[in-house]
DNA sequence: AACGTTTCCGGAAACGATTCCGGAGAAAAT
DNA sequence: ATTTTCTCCGGAATCGTTTCCGGAAACGTT
């Protein structure tokens, strides 16, 4: 239990501290020998330098930190290895923290890595936010901050994306072509960047095709598998059933299609669905969920070499907005069948 | 960017740290004015302690680390949700890592989380981890651990568990009532406490029913997804069909079903599939399949629980191993059909 | 022989907090 | 009035590092 420290090593030697700091952080002035020597001896007790003293001293604690609003399903995760992937390379610890799509946890987590000293952080906003304003502060403080996915025009950051309006727009021309007319759109909070993008995008597919998009076919549903199901239910009960569905994400789509499958309804044949932000899960399921997919590792990797580079240029920073490519997987639970 | 120390806010009162100090950590020996004077200052000022330099001094950090194999199955973050809900209540903060099921992953990891003065640890092992020796010196030297699931017999600490013996030996009787005659195992590596409790889970209930277990029903597989569509693939070509197949985790079950479904092959007319350590994948998927369910937040709280009595009382330790109530969901996957 | 350089190392300050020790002043006891 | 006790606060040591400063040899130069 007890932490072998630097002064162990010192009396074990016969010399002062600084002399094995510096064998340790490969100063000049030493000699070779005795670096050895020393390093040899420091590993053979099992010494290692505290990071915390280190961090204390240096103001900066080669961390980063990660807050993300869930990782229940699949796409955060995959994002967090690909951040992991860029930062083990260059020595950094990558801490992670969920925010439970609230925004008081999610301020919460922030403070606490700042308070650990971490030297950036990577955010993906909560549901819940909509005051930016710490983070306002943050940034103009020079603190070095990436957003990706739900990011927020207020602040100056580097911020990776997909092109979600321009996604938005294919999955709902791809159901346009199949020959759906009665297209509804389930989609998310307004106050997300995103959902807005992607509704724009289901207009637009619409408005291209002079087709009318009409009061009641655009439901602001949520992001949760339970959110789908409770709308899909409420169709149903109401006989207000569309041709087809774009919903906002995979777990809407989902929860639509669980309640469509339970109510003896055919997918596609009586409603076609199309999903979002597809994780592996959506080839899984029966049918097959048609779905945008997202590069998450490369989303990650990306936000990782931002953050590093931002940590290690200090000077120069322009916010980027790097825009990645999507891809829309066409499988059978959006497809035309012949005698439909 | 410059963080505001204890000096700053002394100097803006002229008077000493130790007198801020004693403001901020409640002391007797401090008059009540003054006290409110300065946490009011103080906050205004934004100056909250450095959690750095007090865990050098206290060499304790109020953080604990998680380490989890992986977590792109919902499996381990739904843990992990369990144990920060117990850790965030008592003041905690929780680190998390992940060892993408590498050894050598997860020992870096390991120490890393030590070089940063956590104050306990909980830990799920990889599949490559044979050598729990680095573990043992550090349980043996009062550091505490807590392990779950993927636990290893060599460690005395507290562990958190499910019968896996015993759900195996349920799921495989369910299979045997449902009158399948060929049933298959597809287990995960033998290395693996779990995967062999599972196995003879297995064996055992063949036993019990007067069955036999020949040499080739049990097939080692692995524990991904891909492992799963391998060994079905291998059956398929080799022409070796079983009635039934018990899968060691349902990543494996799902590949199977993928590859059988891909082949034109009913499920459960064809072959009939159980998984193991359900997420709520398994209902989404077409046919739903019978899995047992672990109750994840429950194995989360549960660890957390341990480690925190474990922290707070010092002396007393005698290891634990909860086992914690599985439940096997029948589902569409399994059934016989009546004209099978 | 006297001086300047170079090489290598020890001492001490610093990072930001906590806590022990002791001291000043007021209140209480003699 | 003097001593004792109590309340409240400042000074300094401490945690484990790194780094600046300076000093002692050893060496080369005149």
């Amino acid at each position: 239990m007890k932490h072998i420290t630097i002064k162990d090593v010192a009396k074990r030697l016969n010399c002062s501290v600084s002399t094995i700091s510096r064998a340790f952080n490969d100063k000049y002035d030493i000699r070779k020998e005795t670096r050895d020597m020393i390093l040899a001896t420091a590993n053979e007790m099992g010494y290692s330098p505290n990071p915390m003293a280190k961090s204390l001293l240096k103001q900066c604690s080669n961390q980063i930190g990660v807050v993300v609003p869930e990782f229940i399903n699949p796409f955060f995760p995959e994002v967090i290895i690909g951040i992991q992937e860029v930062f083990h390379k260059n020595g950094y610890q990558v801490l992670i923290m969920q925010s439970n799509e609230s925004y008081i946890h999610e301020l919460e987590n922030v403070k606490a890595l700042e308070n650990n000293m971490v030297d950036g952080m990577i955010l993906s906003l909560s549901l819940e936010t909509k005051n930016v304003e710490y983070y306002k502060k943050m940034v103009s403080q020079g603190f070095p901050l990436v957003l990706f996915n739900r990011v927020s025009n207020e602040l100056e950051t580097h911020k990776v994306l997909i092109d979600d309006y321009k996604w938005a727009f294919f999955a709902t021309e791809h159901l346009i072509y199949q020959g759906y007319k009665k297209i509804f759109h389930f989609s998310g909070p307004d106050g997300l960047m995103f959902s807005k993008s992607r509704k724009n995008g289901f207009i637009d597919a619409h408005r291209k095709h002079k087709l009318m998009v009409d009061n009641g076919s655009i439901i602001e549903t949520g992001l949760m598998i339970g959110d789908g199901e409770r709308e899909m239910e409420k169709l149903i009960k109401n006989n207000d059933l569309p041709d087809a569905i774009f919903a906002v994400n995979d777990p809407t789509a989902i929860g639509a299609m669980m309640v469509l499958k339970k109510s003896g309804l055919k997918i596609p044949g009586d409603v076609a669905l199309v999903g979002f932000t597809e994780t592996h899960l959506a080839q899984l399921i029966d049918p097959p969920l048609t779905s945008v997919a997202q590069p998450t590792h490369e989303i990650g990797r990306t936000a990782a070499l931002l953050l590093l580079d931002q940590l290690e240029n200090k000077g120069i920073f322009i916010p980027q907005t790097v825009v990645l490519n999507g891809r829309l997987n066409v499988r059978e639970s959006s497809m035309k069948l012949s005698n439909g």
